[in-house]
DNA sequence: TATGAATGAGAGTTCATTCAT
DNA sequence: GATGAATGAACTCTCATTCAT
């Protein structure tokens, strides 16, 4: 049930998605929905909050495994564009039917949203206070970075040339020479990092992933 | 009464608004609508058809005043990024609502969209062939410059801190390292690039948008 | 509407109508319905609170026209027992379907049946003072009168064997009965009372109704 | 099961209520209701038949009791009051509920209504033809007491400040008077009845409660 | 006995759209 | 040009009820 539904709110939007729709794909009467859900509402809801909740641990968990500004930054990269990869269709309709959303739900949507963002804004400032990065405007910086990985739900196919881990090596590289990552005043990228492979990063998505619905 | 359907599909979507709330915000009725409107759906292919003409032709004349391939890319940003946070609901709208459009006006957008992405591949192919820029993977990289200068129009705000010049420049500067330009093995950024300013650019950008209903 | 609806309303009860029944009975479409109500809910608070405040109104201006304790009690119940009789569909439904609502439109109902009543305690408690009713008990004898007197909505047809008037009268002089209405030692009914006749009231209620859609 | 329907039937009314609402008050499921009951609709016939059923067991066996007309209405009306006031919730549904059932078992309600409205019929015939009782009409006269009797149960309250027996009595005396109760001239009250106490007729009214599920 | 799952029917309401005036 | 009235279709959701287990 919460499959179809994600299905069809990622490929439709919540609202052009009706829940006679999602019955059908489930194969049940709408009646047998309600046996299962509280509301159409609840169902988005619970979507968005379990991807978010599961987004933050993926990335809490990952970047733990790095002790320094670039790697941590690396990691964080691979963690999103990973998590994102391996399941588009929830990070979309996460990402985009906030709007579906008003009052309460939205409030703890919203929370979990900055909370997440606080990862990414700890991890600059770590890395810009140690001397690590060099960018003309944090704030700038970390938005174009979210904005960048945040696109990869939207066009990521599993179907295609490259896997997850393949995307977040190249986005974690393209995230490096961003904050113009250097040190002893040669370029940090992946290549000389020393840091794990993506591998491990996706193993930790993955397994969050799979605690929500997630398979394959 | 365009500028009233943007508003509204801008901030509650295309579905969650009603040609009712579009007729009260006008100062009309839902019948007097549909004298100036063919339907719901052509206002929402009118708004995206226009605004993605209007991009294409404020690149298309931006990139012709740069001749050389990073000066080009630059500019391409500047002229992307300064659309959208000249006119954010246009441009979010235009972004996210494809999936409301189906059939032949789906494919209409589509073909525009389609037609600028071509764009960002030539000027990124032209600096490939000519050795100034560096990347891993061409398309990869192209995904995620568009997503990164996408995303402005979600969270510009012509209230905030920066105007639309500021923020061009600094997602050129990004885009300039992302891409690695290198001249005689130094980087190339908007401060050694001999560049005309943003200005020129946003110029082109607000005579666009006021073809199609922007103002100030 | 509001008629099809009195009358659906009193034959099966609120919760038992359907819009659509009321709609058929109109002869338009549900979504026609709309055009002129608020909702199911509204089409009620508006019967029952124009229907108590014509009858608080009918009351007031009735007894008014009395001037001694024994005709303000016969007149009081000659005008809800004209105003029920007259009307009987519109009385049981502001009588019976209280409890279908809540709320602030509860409150709001349940104010003006408290406000109506009080106009019956003060003619009791006015009658008890001067000396001229003698009753057990005020309050019981209250509700006993008030009781006797709704249950008129519930078997009264204006097929029947007796008019508003007659039923009214005879209603008056049971009243005065159960107050023991005494003047001199000598019980005081409607013959004895030099009061005017009952039509002088059923004008009065007539013209109430007449404010909120009754003819005839 | 009978106890919490008649509770939130009472409430809420029939159609109101769900038969969720009675299986959680139970503490069953709903399909566990479906093993002791027939369906919703029996359940409130079955509290209805019972009910009626009792109550004309009660007026017949208490004015049996009593010998001459005007102790004999005094008798029914107390038998009506007491058991009204015991038991107001079952009285209340068992009046109100009757639209909610049509066909059969709306004729088989029906028909214990009207007989037990001839015990009232006969005794005030019989009243009248011994000319005890003087009324100016015999069919109004009853319709305006019984109305007055079965409105107790919408306004009585065991935590108020009188027991059934005192209520009982005080309507007992109101009727008496309604019906111009009169012996040599002189009006015939309780105090001058020399008829046995509410307390006779309260037993049996209790007596015949708690055969059909009354308890205290 | 008792349940979890499921259903068909129908509830009230809103939708984009049309059309006679 | 502009409106008030109206519509058919669809919406989310709840109902009393059934039945295999």
């Amino acid at each position: 049930m919460q499959d179809a539904a994600l299905q069809l709110f990622a490929a439709k939007g919540f609202f052009a998605t009706g829940i006679r729709e999602i019955a059908d794909r489930v194969g049940v009467t709408t009646a047998a929905l309600y046996h299962y859900m509280g509301s159409k509402d609840e169902l988005l809801i619970e979507i968005m909050a379990s991807s978010m909740t599961q987004l933050i641990r993926t990335a809490e968990e990952s970047v733990a495994t790095a002790d320094e500004p670039a790697a941590q930054l690396a990691t964080l990269v691979r963690a999103h564009v990973g998590y994102h990869a391996l399941d588009p269709l929830r990070s979309m309709v996460t990402d985009d039917e906030l709007r579906a959303l008003s009052g309460q739900p939205r409030a703890r949507i919203m929370k979990l949203r900055d909370s997440y963002e606080q990862l990414w804004a700890q991890t600059l400032d770590h890395g810009l206070a140690s001397g690590v990065f060099h960018v003309a405007d944090a704030k700038i910086t970390r938005l174009a970075l979210l904005e960048m990985c945040n696109g990869v739900d939207r066009w990521y196919s599993a179907a295609g040339r490259m896997g997850p881990g393949e995307v977040a090596d190249l986005f974690a590289d393209l995230a490096l020479a961003m904050v113009d990552a250097r040190k002893d005043g040669q370029p940090i990228r992946l290549s000389n990092l020393g840091c794990t492979s993506a591998e491990q990063v996706l193993k930790i998505a993955r397994r969050a992933l799979q605690e929500i619905g997630y398979s394959d």
